[in-house]
DNA sequence: CCCGAATGAGACGTGAGTGTCTCATTTAAT
DNA sequence: ATTAAATGAGACACTCACGTCTCATTCGGG
């Protein structure tokens, strides 16, 4: 019975983000492995955290890749990284919040790519005259960050259905709360 | 000199909210005090976390009565409501991220009231006219904990200035990204 | 100025989790 | 059926942070 990796790094990410104390073994029994056999594919518990950097990184840049940032207005394709982000939202709501191993590394240089690109696409809607330039695109990013992990976090508890998740998180970042009469 | 008990709450919720494993001893450093002292102020790291629990709870239920939630608009109550939260955005973030103690006991039925009171103000905002409806408010709740923790640990992050945050939290929630013609 | 209270610095035992190991058992391919 | 690889269970020492303690120093009111 091979080890599925990819459960093991996403209960692993959803244990993390709920409670950052989760033990090893706690992890493990949640993957359905037990604490010998995670150890056996991750060196220690640093190993397994820069594993889930490294899985949401990748998964997060594969995202940008298919939203292709660079097509169309910048709010359809804001929509469209929101959709594809979708799946990872756990892992990078974990990342973005628990980001005490991001301080240095190449993780960070990766990290930083990412951020750049979304930043990107962020002053391409300002200079295109779609979006507001009184909101910078620093804080844009954040938002970005912050919203995706509430929406999967208010997913995981079942307070949002996950059906509405790309609406309520694309929606609230491009039109906000206010009735809009452009729409 | 007398212990700031104001500054340990918040300079533990800022560190806590990004490192839920940092050690009593970098939070006593980070408040400017001794391990000891720490532990003469709160009995151990449970109480801590406890009494952030509780302090939290306590500043935000005040900036909702000082924002006077039930009067004018819901777009001018939320103002309000942002800029009373402000200075206590690090620990609510930290409060909504590290929900691992939340699951039982008196604390979460007094977040669960402060819960109510904000999902009720956005209902009144979608009530009067002024708010979408689409976007359920369990879903706004949610949004503004995520955005109001993002906007506190970008500021301490010093990627965004402190004196744009309200406006940039507020901004974003009401308006969105999207350039608006109606301001 | 004096004295009690509060703080800082450090030592010390304790406990939980970690990382490594061994060995029996199970799985999967040939 | 045979065999090699993978897994589970458990033991073991070790580390690190915790909580408690002592003692010297500093602070602040009377």
């Amino acid at each position: 019975m091979a080890v599925d990796r990819e459960r093991v790094l996403t209960e692993a990410a959803a244990l993390l983000a709920r409670r950052a104390t989760t033990s090893m073994d706690e992890i493990a029994r949640a993957a359905g492995i037990s604490r010998a056999t995670l150890h056996r594919h991750f060196a220690g518990r640093d190993a397994l955290i820069r594993a889930l950097e490294e899985h949401g990184i990748e998964r997060f840049a594969q995202a940008m890749d298919a939203a292709r940032l660079d097509d169309g207005d910048a709010a359809a394709a804001l929509r469209r990284l929101v959709r594809e982000a979708e799946p990872v939202a756990g892992v990078l709501a974990f990342l973005f919040t628990e980001n005490e191993l991001f301080e240095s590394g190449p993780v960070n240089a990766g990290w930083a790519r990412l951020d750049a690109r979304l930043a990107a696409l962020f002053r391409r809607g300002q200079e295109e005259g779609d979006f507001r330039v009184d909101l910078s695109t620093a804080w844009l990013t954040e938002a970005f960050y912050g919203l995706l992990g509430a929406g999967a976090w208010a997913a995981h508890e079942g307070r949002v259905a996950r059906n509405d998740l790309n609406h309520s998180i694309a929606e609230l970042l491009l039109g906000g709360i206010r009735r809009s009469m452009e729409k």
